[in-house]
DNA sequence: CACACTAAAGCAAAGAATTAGCTTTAGTGT
DNA sequence: ACACTAAAGCTAATTCTTTGCTTTAGTGTG
């Protein structure tokens, strides 16, 4: 049984347990294996009855899998450098360093697995949300801009390739080549 | 605790065992939801006692990601159709048919999760050797050829992406117009 | 070929997690 | 203030997981 999480009173009972369960998940990833945790585990560091969170999330790997999509969800706006190219370019940096380490692989694998698996077209988009932000800046700038599908096709969707499969560190230096085959294709 | 299943010894009792289990888990797959399946079911299926599992597989999601490595290795060598783009084409819109489906999906999620990442790995390695024989194909015949890391980034990445976060379905058109992509930058 | 050796499987009991029915509570709307 | 409801708490029954010990199949040696 799947149940997902959505739209809770803000404020109520429910996203204060939501809240600390979260809390909780986070608190006990930083000292164990995510394998050594447990419902029982994460209910009594939460202050919670295991109960709460079987009917909530249904089992571990969807309850982690709202936990890392949370994680992954931007916390500003991609920043306003005066062109296109170089918002883009900021922006995916920045993405980069978040996921190129351990803890944001292990993020990506626990959005992918959830057996409701709209946690990873969230995540989609959540990036489209982004990068839509600096397409409309360009437009109002007038400048010509790059399609999102084609920034996806060639830069973010190397990237998780190679954090997803490849054994290979995600390095600063591999990002700037595909950013710099997006924009030499348009100039 | 997690164990890698690596180097039986052929034609023994453990592979039987293993064959066994894998066979139950593909047969279980075709009736019930993944999150249905537990061990003790499985075991019952295979004829094997469940604590036998456990001891090899360490837990369900290692379990089923072996399972699904095995079914993403391909059964045979890509086809020779008498030339590098011939060859390349078949190749990934086979690839496609196989990934493009439900199916599919479950697979890669399956091979992505499992605690020991060696798997998602393979994964990649497996992609690799297939394109080697391509490769050393199009040698052979004097032919010019891409690299693996051009196909990859440009047709594998992004369909890959599209399998994973996304909720469109993967089209043949689409692979076509990734594949157009990937010669027209080589003419 | 029989013998000991070993790695892996089977068994069974103890321990832990999960489910489900029922009760209680916090928040909502009248 | 009051009834209403969705979600949380509690608890007991069920099911899964772990673990120590025993058995067995396969391997290598004399």
């Amino acid at each position: 049984m799947v149940k997902v999480v959505t739209g809770l009173r803000p404020g109520g009972r429910s996203e204060r347990i939501q809240t600390a369960v979260h809390q909780a998940v986070k608190e006990l990833q930083k000292t164990l294996d995510q394998s050594q945790i447990t419902i029982p585990l994460i209910a009594n560091q939460a202050g919670v009855t295991p109960s709460t969170i079987y009917r909530r999330w249904g089992d571990i790997s969807q309850l982690f899998s709202d936990v890392a999509l949370n994680e992954l969800k931007p916390d500003m706006e991609p920043k306003d450098l005066g062109s296109f190219q170089l918002d883009v370019t900021a922006w995916i940096e920045q993405y980069f360093e978040e996921y190129s380490s351990e803890v944001g692989q292990l993020l990506l694998r626990d959005v992918l697995y959830a057996a409701e698996s709209s946690n990873a077209r969230k995540c989609e988009t959540l990036i489209i949300q982004q990068l839509d932000i600096i397409q409309a800046r360009a437009k109002s700038r007038n400048e010509p801009t790059i399609e999102n599908q084609e920034i996806i096709e060639t830069v973010i969707a190397p990237m998780l390739f190679r954090i997803l499969f490849t054994d290979r560190a995600l390095s600063v230096s591999y990002v700037q080549s595909l950013l710099e085959q997006l924009f030499k294709r348009h100039t």
